[in-house]
DNA sequence: CTCATTTCCGAAACCGGTTTCGTTAACCTC
DNA sequence: GAGGTTAACGAAACCGGTTTCGGAAATGAG
C-alpha cells in the first residue's frame, strides 16, 4: 500500500495525497476527509525512508555512549538520563537510533553513521575521555547536545549537574556534621566533570579553612566499583585516614565501603563516605549511601528540548546546569 | 556528495558506483579499486534512506518494551538483555530503534510504526500482559523475537530462561538448607512466566513431599519492590509465616526484605528469602540476596542470532530456552 | 579468421514520497 | 459582463540509491 494506489482509490494525483499527508491547506476539507477514510480504511503508513530521501528529515536522533571504554545502556546514571530523554522525545515526535558501537564494522565513524541514517540530531552521552570522531560530529552541521560532556561545534550544546555546587553540597553536609578531615576519591580519567568536581571541593575546603591535603585525594582508573575498591585500598595502606571522604560517583563509593569493610572499618564509624549521582544501588548499601542526586529526570528531558531547538534553528542556549540535590541516608552518621 | 556525484569524478556511471557500493562482481577490480578510492577520499556514505527504499530493507532493528505498564529502559534485566541483543546485532550489521511509546502520538499502533521505518525486525521485551497491538504485530510477517513473552506468528521467535528449572533449583536449595515450610511471593499480573515459576514451584514442592499451603502463595500487583513490600505486609499480618519464601523477581525479594526489617524480622533467621533474576542490586542489599540467575548475556546474544535467522529466513527455532543458575549469598543462611 | 563466450559497464525504470509551479473553475468587484 | 482574485488540484522534477537487461569489447575455441 503505497500513495499511488491510495490516490488511485480515492480517485485524486499523487501530489493530492501528500498535500493531505503533510496537512496543506491548499486542499479542501471534503477532499481531505474522503482520502483520510480511505487511508485509515486501507491502514496506509507513509514510508519514513521516502520521506527523509524526500524532506532531509528523518525524525530519528541519534543515541551515543561516546565513553572510549565501558559506558554502554547498563550506565546506571545514563541510563535513567536516556529514558527521560526518549520520553520527551516522543512527545516532540521523535524517535532514537541506537549505534552499534561494535567498532564500526566498517560502517563508518559515528558522522558517517550519522549521515548514512540521517538522523536530525544526536545526544552523547559520556563522562570519559572522548574518541577523535566525536569531536568531528561536534563540529560537524549535524546538532548535537552533550550530556556530561562539554561540546562547542557550531549546532552543539551540552548540558549537566553544576560539579561545583555538588561539591559546595558535600563539604558544607560534612562541616556542618562536624567533619574537617575530608578526604576525595575521583578518577583518574580526565574529563571536564572529574576537573571540575575536584577543584570546586577543593575549593570548598578552603574556603571553609580545612586542611587540604594531597594523600587523602586519591585517584582510580575508572568510575566504576572496582577501581573504587582498589583505590580505597591504596589508601588503606597509607598513613592516617580522613574522617570523611567523598567519592565522585556511588560505583566508586560502594567499591570504597566494601574495602572498608574487608579492612575491618566501620561506615559511618570510623570513616564517613558521601557517593554520587544517586544511583538505585546507593539505597541497598549498608550503611545506605547519603550521596548527591543528580536530577536525571530534568537533565534528560531539557536535553531533548535542547536539542529540538537546535534542530530547528531556534536559540538554544549553548549550556545548562541543573542543580544537584543532597540526599541524606546513613552512610554519615548523624 | 551522493552517488551521482561520485559517478562523475570516477566517469563512470551512477549503475557502477552502485555496483561497487554492493561489491557486485561483475565489475574488474581495478575499477573498483579507483572509485572505492575517491568515495574515501571525498567521505562518501550512502544515504540509508535511499537504500532502503530501493532494497526494502534497513538494516534496522525495534526495540519495544511491550509492556502494559511501567516496563522501559530502566529495568534491570532488560536493559541488561537489550545491551547484550545490541552488542550482537551490531556484529551482523544491524542497529537498534527505540520506538517512543509515548500511547503513540498519533503516529500509529506498533505494527504502523514497524513499517513506517520498515525494520527488518522486532524485539519485544515483556513480562507483563500484552497490548492488543502486540499481538499483531506478532501474527505480522514482520519478524519478531519475544523476551519473556510467547509468541506464535509465523515469523515469531521466543526465548526465555527455563522457569520451571528455576522453580526446581529454589526448592531443590532450600529443602537442602533443611527448609520445609516454603512460601511463594509472586505476581497478580497473568504472564506466562508467572505461571510457569509458580507452577514450577508448586510441582516442586509437591515432589519432595513438602506441603503446598496457599496461604504461603501471595502475590503483588506488579513485580516491583514496593508491590512485594506490600505484598509480604500482607503475609505478616496472617498466620504463621513460612521458614522460607522464594519471590519471582529480586525486586519484589528486595521489598519483602524491606517488609520484614521493618517489623523486627531477621532475614535468614526469622525467614529465608531468595530472589530470581540476580538485577544488580540484589548484591547490594543486607543481607545479599540469594537468587537464580537469568543469564542475560545469552538471552540477549541468542535473542539476536535467532532474530538473524528469522530476517534471512532460515531454520530459527520457534523456542529457546535458556539455563538458570543459582547464586548462593546470604539471604538463606547456611 | 570466424564465431561463440565472457567480461565489464551503462541506460533506464523503479522504490515512495515532496514540492514547485501552473492551470482551471468558481467567486468577487464595479 | 469583463477583469482580477482566490480556491483547489495536478504534472513533473526531484531525493539517492538498486537492479534488470542489453550491448560493446575482449577473449577463447576451432
Amino acid at each position: 500500500m503505497n500513495i499511488k494506489k491510495i490516490a488511485q482509490l480515492a480517485g485524486v494525483s499523487v501530489s493530492t495525497v501528500s498535500k493531505i499527508i503533510n496537512d496543506y491547506p491548499d486542499i479542501s476539507e471534503d477532499t481531505k476527509l474522503r482520502v483520510r477514510k480511505i487511508m485509515s480504511e486501507t491502514g496506509y503508513i507513509p514510508s519514513n525512508s521516502a520521506q527523509t530521501l524526500a524532506t532531509k528529515r528523518s525524525h530519528l536522533i541519534g543515541v551515543i555512549f561516546a565513553g572510549k571504554l565501558n559506558i554502554d545502556m547498563t550506565h546506571p546514571f545514563f541510563v535513567e538520563v536516556v529514558n527521560a530523554f526518549k520520553k520527551q522525545m516522543g512527545i516532540l515526535g521523535y524517535d532514537l537510533l541506537f549505534f552499534s558501537n561494535e567498532k564500526f564494522q566498517g560502517r563508518g565513524d559515528y558522522p558517517a553513521r550519522c549521515r548514512h541514517f540521517h538522523v536530525d540530531g544526536c545526544i552523547l552521552l559520556s563522562g570519559e575521555e572522548l574518541e577523535p570522531s566525536i569531536r568531528e560530529l561536534d563540529e560537524s552541521d549535524i546538532p548535537c547536545i552533550g550530556v556530561d560532556l562539554t561540546l562547542s561545534g557550531p549546532l552543539s550544546a551540552h548540558i549537566n549537574t553544576d560539579n561545583r555546587e555538588m561539591a559546595e553540597l558535600v563539604a558544607r553536609h560534612l562541616a556542618e556534621l562536624g567533619y574537617s578531615e575530608l578526604g576525595y576519591l575521583g578518577s583518574r580519567e580526565s574529563s571536564e566533570m572529574s576537573r571540575e568536581r575536584e577543584a570546586g571541593y577543593r575549593e570548598a575546603l578552603a574556603s571553609r579553612g580545612l586542611p587540604v591535603r594531597e594523600e587523602w585525594f586519591i585517584h582510580a582508573d575508572s568510575f566504576f566499583e572496582d577501581a573504587g575498591y582498589e583505590a580505597a585500598k591504596r589508601l588503606l595502606t597509607g598513613g592516617a585516614l580522613p574522617q570523611a571522604l567523598w567519592a565522585a560517583s556511588d560505583q566508586l563509593a560502594i567499591g570504597a565501603l566494601r574495602a572498608f569493610r574487608e579492612a575491618g572499618l566501620c561506615v559511618p564509624g570510623d570513616i564517613a563516605l558521601v557517593g554520587c549521582d544517586d544511583i538505585e544501588a546507593s539505597r541497598y548499601v549498608q550503611p545506605a549511601l547519603t550521596t548527591i542526586r543528580q536530577d536525571k529526570e530534568t537533565i534528560g528531558k531539557y536535553a531533548a528540548l535542547m536539542l529540538f531547538d537546535l534542530i530547528n534553528e531556534q536559540n538554544a542556549s549553548a549550556a545548562q546546569l541543573v542543580q544537584p540535590e543532597l540526599i541524606v541516608r546513613g552512610s554519615c552518621g548523624t
